[in-house]
Parts: structure tokens; sequence; C-alpha cells
DNA sequence: CGCCATTAATGGTCTAACTCATTTATCTGT
DNA sequence: ACAGATAAATGAGTTAGACCATTAATGGCG
């Protein structure tokens, strides 16, 4: 008696999926356990019950259970490991979780190399403003010390590579934005995974380069110092853009992202 | 007579699990299926063939499958319907995927709604400048239609709400970089999941703000047009500024994000 | 004391079957 | 003929039990 155009309304339902959508047995076991990661209840390390103990506590079944360990697992919430002591254990989400999907985003949408670092320049100048802007003491003397610390690895390649990717790093922590922070650790894991053969490669000016850097540096930790928020800025777009520069000659500029 | 120290070499490695990571039969199967996705050579709404084949096809059971389908579905690369006609079709990826893992990670990290507001004002206002160097004559032509859009729903508050999200969508997409288009489509996603109850509270300056937001907009797209970048960027920088100052005295700067 | 084999714990996978949802085709009465 | 109800086919959701592979701990042997 009811229900009088049935065939109508699933006609149009099969477009718009989402009013029916009906939540999988594996769906809801892994949205209780993610609830409890994301509201601190299971930390880092956390070993969930075995899965004979969890196929108890939530009714189901092997087979589901484990849909739902493969659910966690993608969003890299847990680890499994097998064999005695092992079993599904809290990983803290990273970085690269996000940038997983990002990546994988651009990839789709055929960005470019260049399109990522100049999203790098465009992020993190205003980030040097804002970090003269409030910097405190501490901050200062972290700079401080890292910039010491280039100074004396200034030679030594490798180390100073890895040395500049912290300095960026340490500079947009201590910003005090965690969604930009985020974003920028995005963009680097992203970008570092394509630039390993570029640094890996011995350059003639890699010195020069390097003392490139560290003069930027410095510039940078000048105005930060000051509280210059503007020349910050500034400067650090110009350091930016160099590297942009510099890369784009030896990758192209056309280079498209190839992760996966 | 090899392997010397075995329990040694365990120990560690179960710090650093990279090395003897086993690929599950899902994991594998998931990644073929991704690979065909990312590379173009399956495409929205092309359906995966049955259980059944796919089990033979892959030579797995039918669990290993259904685990595999779970990490893809994370991954929101494809979407299962059951019943005949149903099963396993592609799904092209949105923003919203990599919105999702990326709000957790802020979640997890305490971020601020206010942080969120004040990523979107440090990137979106160097993207109107690249447009205003960058415009066509089409993006002249499509900016123009949406303020005259916008003149004409400034009264009907709900229209007009949706429509200034449209405008910032258009100058994101338009200023032609695929990164930051994505990073601010996320934020955007983000942002809205927190404003509804924002929006649809009526308020007594409602039209004054929209009036506001109006002239601001037309402002940008003068300095478009003038391809006068400097100006586009300041003039989009202080809106930006404006809304942020309007959406936090509502909201509180301390609003923690909550979404899962 | 240290090495190595044994054992127990635990996840990885498979087979087989049943249940439920959905679509498509068929039937039936008017 | 035609509309609506009914049946059948399709295909995912879930369960059950078994066996295999891997790992950590244990204990015995040299």
């Amino acid at each position: 008696m009811s229900a009088p155009s049935t065939r109508a309304r699933q006609a149009t339902d099969r477009a718009d999926q989402l009013p029916v959508r009906v939540p999988k047995a594996a769906e809801l076991i892994a949205n209780v356990i993610r609830r409890k990661i994301v509201l601190g209840e299971l930390q880092e390390g956390d070993p969930l019950p075995a899965e004979s103990k969890l196929m108890e506590q939530f009714n189901v079944s092997r087979p589901t259970l484990r849909e739902a360990f493969r659910i966690l697992e993608t969003e890299a919430l847990i680890q499994v490991r097998r064999g005695a002591g092992g079993g599904a254990r809290i990983q803290a989400p990273r970085d690269e979780m996000a940038a997983r999907s990002f990546g994988m985003l651009l990839q789709i949408r055929n960005a470019t190399l260049g399109e990522v670092l100049q999203a790098r320049s465009f992020i993190e100048p205003p980030l040097a403003g804002q970090l003269a802007a409030r910097r405190s003491e501490e901050d200062m003397a972290a700079l401080t010390a890292h910039i010491e610390m280039e100074r004396e690895t200034l030679e030594d390649f490798e180390k100073f590579g890895q040395a500049t990717a912290v300095f960026h790093q340490l500079l947009v922590s201590r910003a005090g934005n965690v969604a930009v922070a985020l974003m920028v650790g995005m963009l680097d894991d992203i970008f570092s995974r394509h630039v390993t053969q570029f640094v890996a490669r011995a350059r003639s000016d890699q010195l020069a380069l390097n003392q490139l850097a560290l003069r930027n540096h410095t510039r940078l930790v000048d105005r930060i110092a000051a509280r210059d928020a503007a020349g910050a800025e500034a400067a650090w777009r110009d350091h930016m853009n160099e590297l942009y520069d510099i890369i784009m000659s030896e990758l192209g500029e056309t280079t498209v992202l190839d992760l996966y």
C-alpha cells in the first residue's frame, strides 16, 4: 500500500549514493577504534587485544574484524605484526599519511613538481614573517644554534643537505600554526621524493650553493632576531625563489609528479 | 652458520619496521588496482569485475579480496554496492579524501579553527596576485560574470553564502596551481564543517556583511583586470583578514577542531 | 654461558556455506 | 496491452572452522 513510486526513487538514488549508505560492520569497528585514537584514549605503541579477544568483544567473525584492521592500517592508525607478541599496535599518524592521499590526488590531476615548489614558496614566507613577530628567546636560541651547526657542516654536502631540511622544519614548526606546518610537511614529503637523485648527484658548484643557502638562512634569522616581520618575509621569499630557479633549471618545469 | 646475531638484528627491527615489511596479498591487489586508477586505465564510474571474477583473476580467496576492497574504499578510490548490477565501481578521488586524513591529523595535534583560517589567509593572497599577473580574457569573463551574479543575490543570504564560496573556488582554480588549489580545497572542506551553524544563524548585520564581501570581491577583480599583482594580493589579504576577524569574534580563537 | 631446537602465540589465508539487498525478468489480473 | 505484484538471479555481507607462516619465549644441551 505504501511506497508508491519505488522504482523512480531507487533510480534517482543510484546517482546520489549517500542517503541510504549502510555502514558495514568492519567500518563500525574501525570507527570505534579510530575514535579512541583521535580522542587520545589509545596512544602510540599501545597494543590492541588479540584478534580472538576483539572478535569476542565486537561479536563479529574474523574476516570482518580483519577488514576493520585493513581500514585502520590504510589510515596508518595501526600496524599489524604477526607472530608471538605481535598483533595490532597503535601508530601515531604522521605527515606522510596526509601526504600520501594528497600526493595521489596531485598525480591524478597531473600536477607538476614546479607547482609543489611554488606552493611552498607561497606558504613559507608569511610564516617566516609571523615567526619574526612572535618569536621567543627560546626560538632564537634554537635558530642560532642551528645556523652555527650549518656553518660547521658546510663542506659535508650530505649533512648540510639534511641540515637545510631541518632548518625549514624548524622555521615552520616554531611559527606556531599547526595547520600550515602540516601542509608544508606534506609538500616537503612529496618534494623530497623527487629530489633524491638531485641532491645525491654531485654538483661542481655544490659548495657555492651551500654558501648561498647559509647566507640566506643567516639573513632570515637576523630579521627574526630584529622582530622584523616584513623583512623576514621578504628575505625568505627571495630565498625560496632562488631555490625554485635552481631546482627548476635542473629538473625542468614540466616534470610531472610520479609517485605511485 | 650464517646469521650471527639474529637476536640483536630483530630487536632493532622492531623500531624501524620497514626493512622486512612483508606485503599482504590484499595490499598487493589494492596496489594493482590503485595503479590502474592513478594511471588512468580505470576511470570514474568504470565497474570492476564481480568478486568471483576477481578471485579467479588474482587467485585469492574471497576474504582476501574483500580486504583489498576495504583498502581501496578507505582511500575513496572505489565504491561498493550490493545487489544485482552492484559491485565495485571506480570513484574519482576528491578533495574530501585528502581533507579527511589532513583533518584527522589536525585534530590529533589539537589545531584550532583559527589556525585553519589563518592558513587560508596565508595562501590565497599570493594566489590572487598570480592570477592578476597571468589572467586570460576568459578568466576575466568568468570573474565579472560571477560578481554580477553576487550583486543580484545580495539579499538572498543563503545563495550569497554559496556564491562567496564559489568565488573563492573560482579564484583558486583559475590561478593555475593544482597543488595550491587542492590545499585550499582541503582547508575549505574542513572550515565549512565548522561554520554550518555560523552561516545558518541569522545575523542582524548579514546584509552589511554581504555588501562588504561584494565590495572586496569587486576590488579584487578590478586589480586582476588591471593585471596589478601586488594590488590584487593586498586587496585579497585585507579581505581575508576581515573575514578572519569576523569569524573569530563569533566562534572564538580557541575553538578546537572536532570533526570525527 | 651461550647457542639452538622446541613450543606456543598470533596473524595470514583458504574453503564453504548462508544471509541479506537489489535489480531484472516474469507472471497475473484487469 | 499494461501496471503492479511476484519470483529469480546477481552479488556483496557475514559466519565458521581449518591450516599455514612467522615470531618470541622457553628450556635443554654442549
